[in-house]
DNA sequence: TATCAATATGGTAGCGCTAACATTTGACAA
DNA sequence: TTGTCAAATGTTAGCGCTACCATATTGATA
């Protein structure tokens, strides 16, 4: 007889955990009932759901959401690459994602690439190894494997913070007319000699796309647009040195333009302990709208941008398109908002 | 014949991704072959292996680790749960433990509870889902249904930030003797009404613990130690507010002792605008060693925690516990060191 | 009461991988 | 050559869940 032959069992030691098999058993169901009752509470009767409801909670049952997501090929993880977690920009907008996702019920997987394309790709691939649902990724610039990767790959991918020729969903500014807009302004307050200072700017190209904005206007105005670029990375101490370097190198510079707010700040708390009156002296001007510009003196002149608006309107535009709803546009410009401070 | 019955294969989607199986087929080998490749490739003979990557290349292999992870009943996910990502301590504390855990090929899932300990259970729940391979969460104090669930779990859990009686690892730093070095400071300099100001201290547990140590001593020294307790986060704007209920409540007061940095820096930046002289009118003194401390004027006199440190070793205790070596200590004391500034 | 759709539940076979055990290969000594 | 043993590779059966299809149950209608 073919059911003689005994089949040895090879056992595993698994997780040890109570398994849905057991809770179907405790409450006399199969486990694609139980199933549905962790996925679809109302395909179930009202009173066989509360039966297994208490089985569960009987048997002390966690889900195994491994064992979900490799079976429905569908993870609920969505991959957020940022280049940096010091910079509390970046924070700003994975909270804005966060806040959204969880009301969902997807999880946020995170990495930082620390400005370095190379990790970048090295951790696409290994969210992508993980069956992620969606994929944020800080920018439009990624080298040519990521491109390549990202390309193929069928789930929504959101590039944020930047606008631009984007794979899927755009969700930034327009960092080119930030820095023209502060040009401008600098340009209207009176200011002739305007120095722009970044620090790392080979590896963050959006600090050089608004260089570029501001070069633009003050060419046009037939005026030349200094560059002073700081090796360190971008901290209240480089802001302090280039402010030195500026008056070493271009002494006659009536307005300095910082790539950030953290240039800046530096630049005006090493100005007030060396005497240097901002913004008689010299000018100044940053951009992100970080608090603490708002509370040192004077206060600094700065662009807002609504980090927190990108993180959740990029959630909402993967989480529509997980859904199934048809996605109205697929780039969003969240814009920005000069606020004038004394320093400028 | 039994083989003459036809059983009806029911496909299945799936990922469509290539899978172990298209490259053993392409390198001519079984699949296990490849997933040693994969998970050790010094047990497969170099010509092997050269023929599996190869074919790895070839088909555009993807590995999916929701499936190894099922397979193998370990996930080399390490949840991490904090309190606030807006907060740069926790930050650093992240970054300390993502540069270990990277190395070993660990995944972090970060969770956090804006203060709440309900929220706090919830993401132990569904870290807890994810098969994680261990925990790491902030601080010893979890409400009751949380402290059951961690008590049954058979995983690494790490304790961080702050020392007493924990489950398991534990590494961080005396938040009293914190309170008590910063207060004998203070009375060292001649500071004798001596204010401690906390935000939110509630939630804030371990201000709680640092004004308890803080007040041991001036007690000891026959002085009183007044609280103030804002409602508002620990921002810039409540330390700013802090200072002036402090000089309206309390106006003979010589010193301030504040709960965090984020708090002394704006009351430093308030006075600067009030005019009120630091520390000739009234000391200050923080808590953290922040960055921005040494930037203002005048420099701030605060603790500083190797928080970086604190990621760092939390990662290797874990990881040592994972891979099988035994641990010589499961507590850790990080220590502090107390910062000197022109602030008191 | 018979009929038929709509609703609720169940059986089975995977998802893609690895643990456990089984077998083959090869290097070297006897 | 043969035997021995370690190293390399293979076979099989799950890990815990859900997709897919099938069947049972219900309730409204003829």
């Amino acid at each position: 007889m073919s059911n003689s032959i005994q089949k040895p069992k090879r056992p595993r030691k698994g997780s040890m955990q109570p398994t849905i098999a057991d809770v179907a058993r405790e409450a006399e169901v199969s486990a694609i009932t139980v199933s549905r009752v962790l996925n679809a509470p109302d395909s179930v009767r009202a009173k066989t759901r509360a039966r297994v409801e208490a089985a569960i909670d009987k048997v002390g049952y966690v889900r195994n959401m491994l064992a979900g997501s490799l079976a429905s090929a569908n993870s609920r993880f969505i991959a957020v690459v940022v280049p940096s977690l010091s910079n509390i920009v970046f924070i700003e907008v994975i909270e804005g994602l966060q806040n959204e996702f969880e009301k969902y019920g997807y999880q946020i997987l995170l990495g930082n690439t620390d400005y370095d394309l190379e990790r970048e790709c090295q951790l696409v691939r290994t969210f992508l190894g993980w069956s992620s649902s969606a994929l944020v990724i800080t920018g439009l610039r990624h080298n040519d494997a990521c491109q390549k990767i990202l390309g193929q790959w069928p789930n929504p991918i959101a590039e944020i913070m930047e606008l631009g020729e984007a794979l899927d969903i755009n969700v930034g500014l327009d960092h080119p007319e930030a820095g023209r807009c502060m040009a401008r302004y600098l340009l209207d307050r009176g200011y002739q000699r305007i120095a722009y200072v970044a620090a790392q700017m080979a590896n963050d190209y959006r600090a050089r796309l608004r260089y570029e904005g501001h070069r633009e206007i003050l060419e046009a105005a037939g005026l030349e647009a200094p560059l002073i670029e700081m090796d360190q990375l971008g901290q209240f101490e480089t802001g302090a040195q280039a402010l030195d370097k500026v008056r070493a190198e271009l002494p006659d510079a009536d307005a300095i333009h910082f790539a950030n707010d953290d240039l800046a700040t530096g630049a005006i708390l090493h100005a007030q302990r060396r005497g240097i009156r901002v913004p008689e002296d010299v000018a100044i001007a940053g951009f992100n709208g970080l608090a603490i510009g708002q509370h040192i003196s004077p206060t600094l002149t700065t662009i807002r941008s609504p980090r927190e608006t990108i993180g959740r309107l990029t959630a909402h535009a993967i989480i529509a398109r997980l859904e199934g709803q048809p996605l109205a546009t697929l780039s969003h410009d969240v814009g920005f908002e000069l606020h004038a401070g004394e320093s400028a």
